[in-house]
DNA sequence: ATCGGTGCAAATGATTTGCATAAGT
DNA sequence: ACTTATGCAAATCATTTGCACCGAT
C-alpha cells in the first residue's frame, strides 16, 4: 500500500491499529460508514478504541489515501485508489450501484469554464431510486 | 405562498412562527443552514423555540415547500420555487455562486439510461474553489 | 528523552423527543 | 372536544478533545 509508505516518509507510525483501518477500507469495494469500520475493527482487535478509528480516518484523509463523503448527515469513507467511480444509493433498497469514473468529467469542464469554479467531482454518492425499486413504486 | 395552501389543505396551521420561518426561507436568495434560521427568527420573535424551528423545517421539507441539502454534516435549506439553480461554494472563502439549473440534466439522463437508476439533482451544493481563491492558492 | 499513538472518559454540538400546555376549528 | 403547535428540558448520537500513559526511534 502505497498510504503506508506516505506515512513514513512523514514520521508517522503503521502502527496495528492503522493497518486494520488501511486494510478494511482497502478491501472493501464499497463505501463504509465511520460506524462499519468501528464495528468491524472491533470483531478483529476489540480493544481498539473509537478515538482512535475517528483519529485514524482524519490522518488518512489528509494524507489522501481514503476520501470521505457524506450521505444524510454521516461520514463515509472510501479507499483512494486508482479506477475510480462513483455511487449510485438506491433510497429503497439501499443498494448501491458503482458508476462510471468519468461521469462527472463534462461538468466539471463546464464549471470551470462558465464560472471560473474548480472542483472535482470524487466518489460521489447520488441518492435515488434503482430499476427494481423504481417499478414497484409504480 | 403556495405553501401556505397546502398548509390548509393538510388541516395544518399557518402559524407566526411557521410565517417567520417561510418568510425567511422564501426571501433569501442563497441557502441557509438550520443555526442561521434560528437565529434569524430569535431576532424576530425572540420567544420562538429551536424545536419548533427544527420541526417547522422538517414539516415544509416533507411538504416540499423548502429543499434540504447538506453541506459538511450540517443541513441547509432552500425554497422550492420555480426558478432553480445549484451552488457552488467555495471552500476557501465561503462565497456562495449561484449556477444554472439544467447543469445536471445530461447526468440524469446517463444515470437514466445506462443504469436504470432514477435520480434528479435538485438543488446541488458543489464545493470547490472560486476563481479569485484558485489565484491565490498558487 | 522525545515525539507520536492510544485508551479512556468527558465534552461538544446539532438535532430529536416526551410531555404538558396553549390555540385554532 | 379534538387535533395541531409550541415551549421546555432532557435525551440522542456521531464526533471531538484533554489528559495520562505507552512504545518506538
Amino acid at each position: 500500500m502505497s498510504c503506508a509508505i506516505t506515512l513514513k516518509e512523514k514520521g508517522l507510525k503503521l502502527t496495528p491499529q492503522r493497518r486494520l483501518i488501511l486494510e478494511i477500507i482497502h478491501d472493501y469495494e464499497g463505501h463504509l460508514t465511520a460506524e462499519e469500520i468501528i464495528a468491524y475493527v472491533q470483531t478483529k482487535v476489540p480493544g481498539v478504541n473509537k478515538s482512535t478509528i475517528y483519529r485514524t480516518l482524519e490522518l488518512l484523509e489528509r494524507l489522501g489515501c481514503v476520501y470521505k463523503s457524506e450521505v444524510g448527515g454521516r461520514a463515509i469513507y472510501h479507499h483512494a485508489e486508482e479506477g475510480h467511480h462513483h455511487h449510485l444509493v438506491c433510497r429503497s433498497c439501499g443498494k448501491s450501484i458503482d458508476c462510471d469514473e468519468d461521469l462527472f468529467a463534462p461538468i466539471e469542464a463546464i464549471l470551470e469554464k462558465k464560472y471560473g469554479f474548480h472542483t472535482n467531482f470524487k466518489h460521489m454518492v447520488v441518492t435515488g431510486l434503482c430499476h427494481a425499486c423504481r417499478q414497484k413504486a409504480d
